[in-house]
DNA sequence: ATAGTAATGAGAATGAATCTCATTATACGA
DNA sequence: TCGTATAATGAGATTCATTCTCATTACTAT
């Protein structure tokens, strides 16, 4: 099964077992970021997405977001992107241009084990975000 | 000489390096931002110095981030918080509860040790954000 | 002191994100 | 399959952080 189905399928499980009910639209949003190899914003989504109304994106991406489905991620950019969080919890990281605002994403193993060595007292750690800035070959 | 003092009086000169003259509202940006240990928003700064435009405050935050002297912090919340760069290079990152929204700052070393080895062809690094979300202890 | 011009502040404008509410569609029991 | 309860939706209004405009002010060098 490639990843985007494996995602979305657990995704409408995630959805199904939560009480919500399996309507189009917000089906229509799943399926859009189960394609998406990076991150994406609401109102690219909701460009996409003829005849699905913003509210309901907006809505569509909390309610993934609270099941930890979905990660918010600020690219520096006017507006926040959105992208899938893997079950299995493969996950890369972003490197931004603050001149031309180019995003790429890194994987990095010793920064991840790193990470998960960081325990702080009083605090359950569910997921992280890491930005590195600078400039890219265009820009330097 | 305190932290704050230092921090104050290296972007001073950096403010003079680029050319742009002394004036009190942006000095009285740069003096609470030397005050704080962690991040505040532009509207806090705006509230908090009467008699200093709200268009003052932004455009003091911007030329101090592009002199390398504040970082942007994406903290969870509606508005973005900075925070000043020690000339040291000294810093912090942060934990952001999901739930109520508390912030802590935290340092680690092994974490900063894997992010400077980190190299990406084409791109100059220069800065790096780090954030930590879960739940704190009042809201598990 | 004065001229040149960077810098400012009030308020308007922008734009992402959220809210409202009347309407539609889904799930589930009969 | 039908009917009902209610989750979910979409259009548009609203909020609120941020940016822009432009007439006025105040640094700085001479």
């Amino acid at each position: 099964m490639s990843e985007e189905n494996e995602w979305s399928e657990y995704a409408a499980r995630l959805i199904a077992d939560a009480g919500l009910r399996r309507s189009t639209p917000r089906q229509r949003v799943i399926e859009l970021l189960a394609e998406q190899s990076c991150a994406i914003t609401a109102l690219q989504i909701d460009a996409a997405l003829d005849g699905v109304g913003r509210a309901t994106v907006y809505r569509a991406i909390e309610q993934l977001e609270e099941l930890g489905l979905v990660h918010k991620v600020d690219l520096g950019g006017s507006a926040f992107g959105y992208e899938k969080l893997e079950p299995s919890g493969h996950h890369h990281h972003h490197i931004v241009c603050d001149d031309c605002g180019k995003v790429e994403p890194f994987e990095d193993e010793a920064l991840e084990d790193a990470i998960h060595d960081i325990h702080r007292k009083g605090f359950k750690l569910e997921t992280h975000e890491v930005t590195l800035h600078g400039h890219c070959a265009d820009c330097s």
